[in-house]
DNA sequence: CTTTTGGATGTGAAGGTTCACAAACAAGAT
DNA sequence: ATCTTGTTTGTGAACCTTCACATCCAAAAG
């Protein structure tokens, strides 16, 4: 590659428009594709800019245009899979719609700290914001204040919620594993859920339970976990030491089962001979588990490229309807499930 | 909070100046701490900007400044443990330094993925850089080229390499890890490394080798896996198939090592009795796997405050001597290795 | 031949900030 | 009283674009 700038001054407008002896103007418009500009002058100036290595300076368009193409994420609990792999999707479904992404990351779930976030970013023209929120405790009312016009959308925030949003109907996924396990037989059914302050995890909590209640069984004793492997080992543990009868565990998230079925084997139960356990996530692990998994998947793709969607849809008509998008998991069997009392 | 500004108009320096009666420099001054401002102008104008809710507008800071506050992240393979654990501490390490952060995943390895993220930022005027590029085919050069003069550190490049760069010496870690198993009395020791062409795999895998070599024992058949745990199980059959004698396994992170032992176990073979094995990542539900497994631990949290605390050395001084900063891994010690031949 | 039309191009202003410099003023030194 | 010094404040320009409008010219219409 050609230096054509060995002093290091950004080339702009000007120096194109000079070099091929047009106004700036009309460099803006061949740049910005407007059609007045005759085919013999946008070749020159089409040529010039790639001769002299032309970058438009997005800083200056954004100062007067008021748009920056910047969507910014703000996530909480970004080391847990879910999160992760909804930042991911939603990175790459913005990239294909040309936006760049700016990633916050919060470590507490507070009104406090998302204001610090939306404040160190105000005056940056954001021009969206993606809100991965899957904790209570932040009402709309109060985001809606915050983003003081900015358009959100949130991702994974509570179900029925009146808030912009995308989420997965987890109650649905916490009833497929449910009902799994009561249509092979079993009737004495625990579970580990999720902390329940997460509304994904006080969703598949009560699922799991109305899903009993409905089939006319009686919810056994629920034990709650932090969605790490080590959390879904103490939490089996208490569940064993409780010294409860029951024959299933449905568990909050693959991590989880995964500490829960090391608990079980080393208190000498089998899974799934003497316990089954069904999982939530399908994590890529999963299939590799000891035995492999029976889970819930959730497709973090689709979520991903519809909250985008979604956002982009509220930017460009600030009168689009509020709506919540629902996306709905569905069941993986694998060899983790079985019917009790078979060998 | 009350609604100072219902027109929607953004509050700006002039605003403010009117407001309280002084000049937009005397605001601008207050609020860039110019020491130039009398006590009592200064608290007036401090008084104002809260009432009216002021901020400043970064775009147009930037456009004089010709600084962002904006540091650039390009990463590969994100939906691997170690890549995504990195962006995930790069991004808190940059925020604490009041930083945000703009994060471009790329799909390939490839310089053309590479200049297109960073074409597609130009312009932005990001003030500096991190790429974390763990896979071969991308030269300082080419690389020092494309990013015309902003400043750069790579994260999990080539040991050796003369680009700016902070990694974990993986050579170290595979060391410790070979080591660990010819102390207590292996021979027979095959490998399942990870995708050769990464620089983190093929560290890991040559110094296996060396290791074995270096203590008089011949390495055993090594394969190749894709990090995940099915790849690990497809690599860990394929040793099995090739009737290979063996009573232990280096596998290249934990996620394979998983797979591994689902496949050992299937044939027959217990982990540790009959085969060790060791990991590599230490991620958080190796703790939990059957057995819990041996490993090595990767500080990520240090790699990423490292990049970014030498990103800003570069950033502040672009004289700062290139250099590579290299940390260790350490050798965890679980239940899945255990000496050959003990029941 | 004059008028109208419309496409191609150029000019001035604006967007919100910082930087360099000038002005005003007060206090201390001569 | 005058000069110097230093502190506080204000002014103009610059950063690089886009937008709104004006101008120019050629071709079509009357």
């Amino acid at each position: 590659m050609t230096r054509t700038n060995p002093t290091h001054r950004r080339i702009t407008l000007h120096d194109v428009a000079q070099y091929c002896g047009v106004s700036y103007q009309t460099v803006s418009r061949v740049v910005n594709n407007n059609p007045h500009v005759s085919k013999e002058t946008r070749r020159r100036v089409l040529r010039a800019i790639k001769d002299m290595n032309y970058q438009p300076n997005h800083v200056a368009r954004s100062l007067v245009t008021r748009r920056s193409n910047l969507l910014e994420v703000i996530t909480f609990g970004s080391n847990h899979y879910g999160p992760s792999q909804m930042v991911a999707h939603v990175e790459r479904a913005a990239r294909l719609q040309g936006y760049n992404l700016i990633l916050t990351n919060i470590s507490e779930m507070s009104l406090d700290e998302i204001r610090a976030a939306i404040n160190s970013l105000s005056g940056r023209l954001v021009d969206g914001l993606i809100m991965i929120t899957p904790v209570a405790g932040v009402e709309f009312e109060e985001l809606a204040d915050l983003c003081d016009g900015i358009p959100f959308v949130m991702i994974d925030t509570q179900l029925g919620s009146t808030t912009p949003s995308v989420v997965i109907n987890q109650r649905h996924g916490s009833q497929l594993a449910t009902q799994h396990l009561i249509e092979i037989g079993h009737r004495a059914i625990c579970e580990i859920s999720g902390p329940l302050n997460w509304y994904g995890a006080n969703a598949r909590h009560e699922s799991w339970r109305d899903t009993l209640m409905t089939a006319g069984i009686t919810p056994g004793p629920s034990v709650e976990g932090d969605w790490t492997a080590v959390g879904g080992y103490a939490a089996a543990r208490r569940l064993i030491e409780s010294g409860a009868n029951y024959t299933a565990l449905v568990v909050g998230n693959d991590q989880m089962a995964l500490g829960a079925m090391r608990a079980l084997r080393e208190s000498g139960l089998r899974v799934p001979e003497d316990v089954s356990v069904v999982g939530f996530d399908d994590i890529p692990e999963a299939v590799c588990f000891e035995p492999p998994l029976t889970t819930i998947r959730q497709d973090f793709d689709l979520l991903g490229s519809q909250s985008v969607e979604y956002l982009l849809d509220l930017m460009k008509r600030p009168d689009t309807p509020l709506q919540q998008r629902v996306l709905y998991p569905t069941l993986i069997e694998r060899q983790s499930t079985r019917p009790p009392g078979q060998p």
